[in-house]
DNA sequence: CCTATCACCTGCAGGC
DNA sequence: TGCCTGCAGGTGATAG
């Protein structure tokens, strides 16, 4: 489900909805979310703190609680509900329950269970929390140069889909919009990325941050599962030129979209509008 | 270093 | 209606 402009939509949604209150009681469901602590521990850790901040990186959504950083990836299907603390949920699903002050409660709501959360003290620079081992530095991040990309990619045998999709590389990039970036490029999301010249790293710097960007600003994607809470979700699928649009009309040129596979992901794009290098 | 495959989970669409 | 198969936006581990 979410990918950079998700979580980014998610990471606002939260903070406009619960400001920054104080954590009164902590309820896990399903403890396997939790890969740092257990439940008690966990739970312990979290009463009494404040929620002063929400950060993301990547595809990564951050808490600051002063002096813990609870972080947590939605991975496939992860959402968060904010509702009063009378109403009924779906108790199959809903996998962790933090009651605020005033009886809001922030509920994750995971259907395949494939989302964690982890809890750090913390850090003065987030990338060094242990779950951002493999994630390189977030889209947006100036870090992101040209010469980082040569530097790291013009020596591998990937693909570009698959280059786009590295977290380690550059972290944000999920399915989707990989796709698009791909189209955007003109390019054949199986060119070899080592074909690629200086100017392709520049052009794919720049597409990929004006796709995220109005993804992001018109509140995400939504294909299946994500629902924000101030119903901003499910507008800009229908920008998508080619994700999901197998034997659709390319609306460049007037071709069907192609469906394969590559890194054993499903990728769609226009055989006429984008050719290997 | 790279690829392929599985694993984690559940739901759903499509074929029969 | 029911059963079976394959697939789904992510990531990590493991074997070759």
């Amino acid at each position: 489900m979410p990918e950079l402009p998700e979580v980014e939509t998610v990471r606002l949604t939260l903070a406009h909805l619960l400001g920054n209150p104080c954590i009164q009681e902590v309820n896990v469901r399903y403890p396997n979310l939790i890969e740092t602590h257990d439940s008690l521990s966990f739970s312990n850790i979290l009463i009494g703190k404040t929620i002063k901040d929400y950060k993301r990186i990547g595809k990564y959504l951050m808490f600051d609680l002063g002096d813990y950083m609870l972080i947590s990836h939605l991975r496939m299907e992860g959402k968060y509900y904010v509702q009063k603390h009378c109403d009924s949920y779906d108790p199959k699903h809903t996998h962790l329950i933090i009651r605020f002050e005033n009886e809001v409660e922030l509920r994750y709501h995971d259907t395949r269970k494939f989302g964690r959360m982890y809890l750090y003290k913390k850090a003065i620079d987030p990338y060094t929390y242990p779950c951002m081992k493999n994630v390189g530095y977030d889209v947006f991040d100036e870090r992101i140069t040209v010469a980082y990309l040569w530097q790291m990619l013009h020596h591998r045998t990937i693909t570009l889909k698959q280059a786009l999709l590295d977290q380690r590389v550059m972290a944000g990039v999920g399915n989707i919009y990989a796709d698009e970036i791909c189209f955007a490029l003109h390019l054949h999301p199986e060119t070899n990325i080592s074909h690629l010249r200086k100017s392709d790293f520049e052009c794919m710097i720049l597409e990929t941050r004006r796709i995220l960007t109005g993804a992001s600003n018109a509140g995400g994607t939504t294909i299946r599962s994500y629902t924000s809470q101030l119903g901003v979700d499910g507008r800009f699928q229908l920008q998508l030129k080619v994700h999901g649009r197998e034997k659709q009309v390319c609306y460049t040129c007037g071709n069907l979209i192609t469906k394969i596979r590559v890194g054993g992901r499903g990728t769609y794009y226009c055989k006429e509008c984008q050719k290997k290098r």
